[in-house]
DNA sequence: CGAAGTTATTGGTCTATGCCAATCTGTAGT
DNA sequence: ACTACAGATTGGCATAGACCAATAACTTCG
């Protein structure tokens, strides 16, 4: 795949700002159009980006800085009543390649296996309307034999890991960002690198507190929209109209160049 | 407030392609670029950002053209069972203004109240670390006589509905989409326009089903990540795997150019 | 008539350059 | 010391033009 020459400067712009502590300045537009031997426009175009994901800060007149880490919202969600019915429509989803791959970095942590321990990788593409939607990459810790002939029977991940090995989601935690679609999501999603995605992370439990699934969603920010409807406990302080606040480090970003 | 040339671009455009079915072509690039009186990269940064925002679609070799409504994602959450601690922080809130208004438009619809009925306004900046973190809009339908004292003297907007007027949100909706910063917010967070958002409405009912809020928030999407720990419900069809599509109407995006 | 190749059009990327606006810094004046 | 002013520096906005890549329309050939 053709690789732009902002998302080069991008990348390396991202490897040299990765060791640097926040609050660092990073060199002038002028400097690394000349240092990458390129036009300022371009190095713009690639700090842009990377603003808008949060890696860098600007301030006209003063220069450009490395960001501080996301802060993260916790919502504290209480007690709920189903009072949803399930009307509406249910979308398409194409499986893009499953495969046993040793767990490594924040899925060691997730699905609480040790580094290099064997996990079940699906990745899909789910669609709506025959339209890509979402691209999506389920970790599973279990041991799952003949995962791919009996997802491919039931379709639903869920209930296969239901239905053919007892394994239930009862407890689930989602967190939704901002991202951007970096050229390989993009490609999959037919959209067009730098549209804002919505970042979805879900980690699944059983009844024992088990992780069960880990999974990353992007989903086509300029198309969707979530719902959710919940009932607010009121034994819990300020619940609802307070939120909580901790710094989590960033993700890693822009993927290689080749 | 001074207005880039390429948002009025984009606030023309916007104002040409409201009237457009979807799936409408709209003039070339350079087409309005001469119309416009400008040039071609001033054009492509306004479509760019409408492209962002969902309201175009750009196709190489073929053209631009006016983009579907967005969809919505419902998660049918079911049951759920507190073991979440209040651990964390809580940030600050600067009152920027409470007003009663007349009802109109969606507020009408979410709140149940007739056009041009008297609702409370309260408008905030919400603050962490003493930077702002998000700008909010509640909107209040029930008569609350005093309630810009009261809500000084808490502090807290659920609190003070609860203790005072005896108001409690039961039941909420959240969605969660992207958005672009328009200048205005973008200088209230302090932020560049152009930065995606995560846009959260939230819609608040009490124990009779009756509205009691319904709240506009806008948080830096460089900055922010949402969490929801939740019980699933195995007895709805298919809970947590699939997902329940609509279409809805996009809201209004660019504000008026001055 | 249908398939294959050609060409014009459209958006995608990049360069080079100019001026403006915000910020910082150093210097002169009080 | 302190203030006020005047550059120098930096990012913000905009222009004009060039070439590339994908698409669609047209032409030509079988």
């Amino acid at each position: 795949m053709k690789v732009p020459k902002y998302y080069q400067v991008k990348s390396e712009l991202l490897a040299m700002i990765a060791d640097l502590a926040p609050g660092s300045a990073v060199p002038t537009e002028r400097e690394l159009a000349s240092r990458f031997g390129t036009s300022r426009t371009t190095v713009r175009q690639a700090i842009a980006e990377l603003v808008i994901e949060g890696r860098l800060v600007r301030t006209q007149g003063s220069g450009t800085f490395v960001a501080q880490p996301k802060l993260m919202r916790v919502r504290p969600l209480t007690s709920f009543s189903q009072d949803l019915t399930s009307e509406g429509w249910r979308p398409g989803s194409v499986l893009l390649g499953i495969a046993e791959v040793p767990a490594e970095g924040e899925a060691c942590e997730h699905l609480r296996v040790a580094p290099g321990a064997a996990i079940h990788r699906v990745e899909r593409l789910r669609t709506a309307f025959d339209e890509p939607i979402a691209h999506e990459v389920a970790l599973l810790p279990r041991v799952l034999p003949g995962l791919q002939r009996r997802l491919a029977e039931h379709g639903s991940l869920y209930r296969t890991l239901h239905e053919d090995y007892g394994q239930q989601v009862v407890t689930a935690e989602d967190t939704v960002e901002t991202a951007m679609a970096d050229p390989v999501t993009a490609d999959l999603l037919g959209v067009e690198t730098g549209l804002p995605l919505l970042l979805v992370h879900r980690t699944g439990w059983d009844a024992e507190g088990e992780p069960v699934e880990w999974t990353t969603s992007k989903f086509r920010g300029d198309r969707f929209r979530f719902v959710s409807r919940q009932r607010l406990d009121w034994s819990a302080p300020d619940a609802g109209g307070g939120f909580h606040l901790d710094a989590v480090g960033p993700e890693d970003a822009a993927g290689p160049v080749r």
